[in-house]
DNA sequence: AAACGAGGTTCCT
DNA sequence: AGGAACCTCGTTT
């Protein structure tokens, strides 16, 4: 991965996005000239509700149906055999101060493994902000590239997902089913 | 097993 | 400013 960042809000951004199918269901992908900025999932009919929710982390930015510029970004996101080193996929992380460190510091959980909120706030040097984490987690714009639904809850329960707890599970199983794949 | 309060940060009124 | 919400945690009923 290549971070950029952007401040909270989005101002003067414009975004591009546009509709996928994906393994976990119909997928939204968000750009912008500088890399995925978004990526969110939902079930077909849900389009509208699916933007709405995105463009509510950023609503000063502006936004483009762009199906022809974010659809190598989506192919290439579900395909791990194209995630290496010397292909980093290039992401824009928009958000605040706080969020963004957590994003950070969940890039950083290889693949197949999973962390939990505490132990990212403590990462942090907040070791009772877990709940916070949570808060940023959740609000975490790219879910799967990020790989929010790799933290659990402190016991190794999985507790809550914003796209829905079935769809983490999914994810994780698809995970586990790379890793033996490409090994 | 369920209920409860503390905790950090953000969002809305 | 004040209060509620959040993908939580640890402790207490």
């Amino acid at each position: 991965m290549s971070p950029g960042e952007w401040k909270a809000g989005g101002e003067g951004l414009t975004i591009s996005y546009g509709f996928f199918p994906s393994p976990f269901g119909y997928a939204l992908v968000m750009a912008t000239d500088r890399g995925l900025a978004g990526l969110a999932f939902g079930d077909p009919g849900e389009e509208k509700a699916m933007l709405a929710d995105m463009t509510r982390r950023w609503p000063k930015a502006a936004y483009v149906d762009d199906k022809a510029r974010t659809a190598p970004l989506a192919a290439r996101v579900f395909d791990s055999r194209l995630w290496r080193p010397d292909r980093p996929l290039r992401i824009v992380m928009i958000g605040t101060d706080f969020e963004v460190r957590v994003w950070e510091t969940l890039l950083g959980i290889p693949m197949g493994k999973c962390s939990t909120y505490s132990d990212i706030a403590n990462k942090l040097g907040k070791p009772k902000a877990a709940r916070a984490v949570g808060a940023a987690v959740g609000k975490n714009p790219m879910s799967f590239v990020v790989p929010c639904h790799r933290v659990l809850g402190r016991s190794g329960d999985i507790t809550g997902y914003h796209w829905g707890l079935t769809r983490k599970r999914a994810m994780l199983g698809w995970e586990a089913g790379q890793v033996v794949g490409t090994a």
